[in-house]
RNA sequence: GGGCGGUUAGCUCAAUUGGUUAGAGCGUCGGUCUCACAUACCGAAGGUUAGAGGUUCAAUUCCUCUACCGCCCACCA
């Protein structure tokens, strides 16, 4: 095969992928002895493709599955999407309003054809996206919320919550998106201060002063039946338990007391609409006051608004105060800024409404969901949102299970229309199972779409049956996830999985930042700014981007993308496959040797630079510091082994240096191992190319390579801070490089006549004085007009010619600072006094400074020592 | 109103949990077609770590306050 100059992934990937799709390398056994390690993929909504976001999410998970499977586990990651109802109905209706049509036009069998007809294309898409940027899920166990898996396990979920008395339906009043449709829950809406006014309006009464509210929403007046104060508030003390009239309406309504009154807002007193406000609601509950609803779903006055009906909520709202003002009662407005609730998906302003809903009591099962995570059983990463997690769960509410929606789950609810018989039943009745009558409905309405999320982990793998899938692969290991769905997803799944499996459902939840755009906006799909993986894979390739994004995700709240940071990526995969041509014909064709003594101490310095990699690499994937993981690789790889290694060991190379065909072959290999999980095509490739088995998948994770401390690896960096004090007085005194090693090689010029001579960089040849004794004219290869490393590689002998004297002065001059630190830490820890009043804290910080220190000073001892 | 995150080089971000001279990529400037790579190589410039106090032998890191920026939660009508 040829090895172009010039790495083209999009030539590679495909085909890297279809092979590990043949060869199932994402498939998980129920066979295996092996230990597990299991993931289910935050199903992406179907609702369109996905976006940078869900590539950083998706590449995370999949550096997880493979570094696993590596390391030999039985990997499972199930694949699967969402049919996300409101969302996917937001979608379609959008497609049929250009078409001048609304869903009630279509009727529901219709608009669920459609739907599904939605399904199937975006979920295709959404798959090859998955594919592409090389996720290794197993495909033989995809799944959709909708599926028959899936819709079985839901129905199961509500009948089981129904007949333990958790679910139950009651009026209470929801937040309606009067353009969805719909009700829609607390977490779907999302306060906007918009530029409003507030009303002060006169309630008077038959005899006497009357009384005078503030208010931002003057249309619910028509539905006002009382007039509440707190009960402290001295200004109304005498009025409480008077009646005043509705203006407008001449209804007689009490004026009453409430603790949840603000006695600082507007004029302290509140006109209370208990259909169209929650704290109203929960006021006139407490006062028995009847709740009247003046306002439909169509945002319409209804007909108990008097003369006003039929108008939407914006035209009552303007005649009412000119009205007002007609009857003097209006008595002034003030501009004031309106914290205005409004629908997350279509901002239109919701409407609270008073209506019929099924709920899920919360209390009762929230109580473990919070157990698990205080008590670490489930643990946060980063540790900070379990707060958030947990604030949440404290505070939770019923949760409005129905939606007027028609994608998604129906309520399995059927009501007997002979005798009101409600059934809730895991399979459609045929009949009434009390009278036996025929006339039978179910419930129109559907469940909320995180009623099937909140079943995804163990749904996906059969419950409630018994299978096999579930006994071996259940609780997962981890959930990755963004922070937007804490309490939408991740607190339902945990409460859902403890009540109906009795097991967390995963003990790890990562939260990945936010994928923001280059000028910090939201990555949004409805928004236009959403960035299509693919389009950047085709760009770029899919391992670029991998990285890329690895690099970026360092566990903070959010981080900006931008194309052109793709290069980064791409040019550090064009490096690495440059490397490889560079050593494809010597590695190649030789089989690994199985152990070599190391000759030169370059390739004993390289084995412990991987070595500090390898650990490296594990600490930070063991502790989900992506960035850093990404980072180490790209700094070995490049500024280490590249810059370093293989210019110093190009000679050997060609010359096929036993030592150095080992190190070559031990660390290219190893490498190419801890990169797999972040660049998965272009190292498979390579290691097919090289003939180095059938899949890198069928490797094991390195271990540290065995290396017999030697006192010259430490002197590697010596020689490399001469050679860059040497490229330094060249790049800035311009002198050729011949010239400047005609100098270094003149026997008859000490390093002294050489600082005479190259006056006025005193810092650099201080490095360079370190030459001693110069004779190596005859060592070195012919000189050209370069001065990359692989030129000074004949400087390597020179290791034995540092100047001894003056390297040693440095150490001992180090080692004597240490020993006086050292003593002095030493004499805090004997002082009693200090370590009474000293925290523990303080004490282990001593504690550990010294055990850093005597380690440190070991270590120069040691160095010392090669110097004598 | 409450909670959380942030402020470090021109830009985007790091800094192994308090420890040598605060790093990287991009950008800038200077030098290179060099037999793996110009998607490259070599060198350089660029920082009072937002500000003010405090703790410490030592602070980007811990504490307090201030100023901005961002996110989340909340029944001020």
């Amino acid at each position: 095969m040829e090895f172009a100059k010039v790495y083209n992934p999009k030539e590679v990937e495909k085909r890297i992928y279809s092979f590990w799709e043949e060869n199932r390398y994402y498939h998980a056994s129920i066979t295996s002895k092996k230990k597990r390690f299991v993931i289910s993929i935050p199903p992406p909504n179907i609702t369109g493709s996905l976006h940078i976001g869900h590539a950083l999410n998706n590449t995370l998970q999949d550096i997880l599955i493979r570094k696993k499977k590596l390391e030999g586990f039985e990997v499972l990651w199930i694949p699967g999407t969402d049919h996300a109802s409101i969302a996917t109905h937001n979608q379609i209706e959008k497609e049929l309003k250009k078409e001048g049509k609304t869903r009630f036009d279509l009727g529901r069998e219709k608009f669920l054809a459609r739907a599904w007809e939605w399904k199937n294309k975006y979920e295709g898409y959404i798959i090859s996206q998955l594919k592409a940027l090389g996720c290794l899920c197993d495909w033989e166990r995809l799944r959709f919320t909708m599926d028959e898996v899936c819709s079985r396990a839901v129905r199961e979920a509500f009948c089981r919550y129904y007949e333990k008395g958790l679910i139950y339906r009651d009026y209470r009043i929801i937040n309606w998106c009067p353009r969805c449709k719909t009700a829609i829950s607390d977490l779907e809406v999302k306060t906007l201060i918009t530029p409003s006014k507030l009303w002060f309006i006169k309630y008077p009464r038959r005899d006497g002063e009357g009384v005078m509210i503030a208010t931002t929403r003057p249309e619910t007046l028509l539905g006002d039946t009382a007039v509440a104060v707190h009960p402290e508030d001295e200004r109304y003390k005498k009025i409480i338990g008077e009646k005043v009239i509705l203006p407008l309406m001449n209804r007689e309504i009490p004026i009453i007391t409430s603790p949840l009154v603000d006695k600082e807002f507007g004029t302290g007193a509140v006109k209370i609409t208990p259909a169209h406000d929650a704290l109203d609601f929960e006021i006139g509950r407490a006062n028995n006051l009847p709740a009247i609803k003046v306002i439909d779903e169509d945002t319409r006055i209804t007909s108990e608004g008097g003369k006003y009906q039929g108008l939407t909520r914006e035209e009552a709202r303007v005649e009412i105060i000119k009205d007002l003002t007609k009857e003097g009662l209006l008595i002034k407005e003030e501009d004031y800024s309106l914290p205005l609730k409004t629908c997350v998906r279509c901002e239109t302003p919701i409407e609270p409404l008073l209506s019929l809903q099924w709920f899920l009591k919360m209390a009762e099962i929230a109580q473990p969901a919070k157990e698990v995570v205080e008590k670490g059983e489930i643990r946060f990463i980063p540790d900070r949102w379990k707060y958030v997690y947990l604030d949440w769960m404290e505070n939770v509410k019923d949760w409005c299970l129905s939606r007027q929606l028609w994608w998604g789950h129906r309520i399995p609810v059927f009501y007997c229309d002979d005798c009101q018989e409600i059934m809730v039943s895991r399979i459609d009745p045929s009949e009434c199972k009390r009278c036996q009558g025929k006339n039978i409905r179910q419930d129109e309405d559907i469940l909320d779409t995180w009623f099937s999320s909140a079943l995804w982990p163990f749904a996906t793998l059969g419950w409630p049956e018994d299978t096999p899938e579930m006994a071996l692969f259940y609780p997962t290991d981890l959930l990755s996830t963004d922070p937007d769905i804490i309490f939408l997803w991740v607190a339902r799944m945990i409460f859902s999985s403890l009540f109906f499996t009795k097991k967390i459902p995963f003990h790890t939840v990562y939260i990945h930042s936010t994928v923001l755009s280059q000028s910090g906006e939201r990555m949004s799909r409805s928004r236009g700014v959403g960035v299509d993986p693919n389009l950047i894979i085709e760009r770029y390739g899919s391992d670029a981007l991998r990285f890329t994004l690895t690099n970026l995700e360092t566990q903070s709240q959010s981080f900006r993308f931008w194309e052109e940071r793709v290069t980064l990526g791409r040019n550090f995969a064009n490096k690495i496959w440059n490397a490889a041509r560079l050593l494809h014909p010597v590695l190649s064709q030789i089989p690994q040797p199985e152990s070599e003594d190391l000759t030169s101490p370059i390739d004993e310095w390289i084995i412990s630079e991987f070595n500090k990699l390898l650990s490296d690499v594990n600490h930070s994937l063991n502790n989900y510091n992506f960035s850093a993981y990404a980072t180490s690789l790209y700094e070995f790889f490049w500024h280490t082994f590249c810059d370093w290694y293989l210019e110093f060991s190009k000679r050997r190379m060609r010359e096929k240096e036993p030592s150095t065909l080992y190190t070559l072959h031990i660390i290219f290999r190893n490498y190419l191992k801890l990169l797999h999980p972040i660049m998965p095509f272009l190292t498979e490739e390579i290691w097919q190319r090289f003939r180095f088995g059938k899949s890198i998948l069928d490797e094991r994770w390195p271990e540290k390579i065995p290396l017999l401390p030697s006192e010259k690896v430490g002197m590697v960096s010596i020689m490399q801070e001469m050679i860059k004090g040497i490229r330094t007085i060249r790049s800035e005194l311009l002198i050729s490089p011949k010239v400047l090693l005609t100098l270094l090689i003149n026997p008859s010029l000490t390093p002294q006549a050489l600082i005479d001579f190259l006056k006025g960089n005193m810092e650099h040849l201080q490095t360079l004085a370190k030459v001693k004794e110069i004779g190596l004219a005859e060592k070195r290869p012919p000189l050209s007009s370069s001065y990359s490393t692989s030129q000074f590689e004949f400087y390597l002998p020179l290791l034995g010619v540092i100047d001894v004297n003056k390297e040693r002065m440095r150490i001992e001059k180090e080692i004597y600072e240490l020993q006086q630190e050292l003593a002095k830490i030493e004499e805090r820890l004997r002082d009693e006094e200090f370590i009474k009043k000293a925290k523990e804290e303080v004490r282990v910080r001593e504690e550990k400074r010294k055990i850093e220190f005597t380690e440190k000073l070991k270590r120069l001892n040691n160095n010392l020592s090669y110097l004598v």
